[in-house]
DNA sequence: GAAACATATTAGTAGCTGCTTGTATAAGCT
DNA sequence: AGCTTATACAAGCAGCTACTAATATGTTTC
């Protein structure tokens, strides 16, 4: 797949173009990639804007009012969240609270101040 | 639906939880799902991860044999990542050269400090 | 323990997404 | 002008995603 008569190729003038890339850190990628999937969805988004916005954590219950889905599609939301690591989750009897991690604070800040430096 | 008894509600105990929450900027929303869903897509985001490493623009031709995928595709999803103001293209010749925004620069860089702290 | 509440899990499905293939446009070369 | 190369656009479709509905699990209260 990758053999390519490069001697005749260069000669004729292709030079100035199509020059392979370095390679980038696949690893790196799907790391990178399972965030911004977990963030990149209306209702998803929208709960960890709500989670992010109360400082000592939010209760599920709260979360449901807010967003225009049915219970279980809050709860799917928020176990993407978790297991994506942007919000951890606290149980206190037979609630739960979702606090924002570091990482969406980090996120969510670089979004902000991307939105505040383009207006 | 939300029509509910809250003065017996509130009295019985239902108090500690469940209280709304402030509403958060629904155009802001848009905007930042904007960018989170043209990068959270495996071909995009690694296409924009080769435009952001070489500092004077990349030609698609380039990119193209970088992703696994047709040169329509690839077509497309730079076209996305425009549109969504993640790159911006420039003509030469017969040949596009596609470059980062600084929006791209800071997102990115953020998703590298992340990956670099919690490694 | 039973009833009511809070949340999670499972199964099924409508609709969206991202690909391929085919075609169009535009620029360079002869 | 005609051929080739570089890129974009359009149509069609397979597979994924995110929802609803139904059910299960755990917690509180009586």
């Amino acid at each position: 797949m990758s053999e390519s008569t490069v001697t005749d190729e260069s000669a004729e003038g292709a030079d100035a173009c199509c020059v392979p890339l370095a390679d980038i850190d696949s690893e790196a990628l799907a790391a990178d990639l399972q965030l911004l999937t977990a963030m990149g969805n209306d209702t998803r988004y929208e709960l960890l804007r709500y989670v992010a916005n109360a400082d000592d954590g939010v209760c599920v219950c709260d979360l449901q009012d807010a967003v225009g889905v049915s219970q279980s599609a809050v709860s799917q939301a928020l176990s993407r969240l978790y297991t994506a690591g942007l919000v951890t989750r606290r149980k206190e009897g037979s609630w739960r609270y979702y606090e924002p991690t570091e990482t969406a604070a980090a996120l969510l800040g670089t979004l902000d101040d991307l939105r505040g430096a383009n207006e």
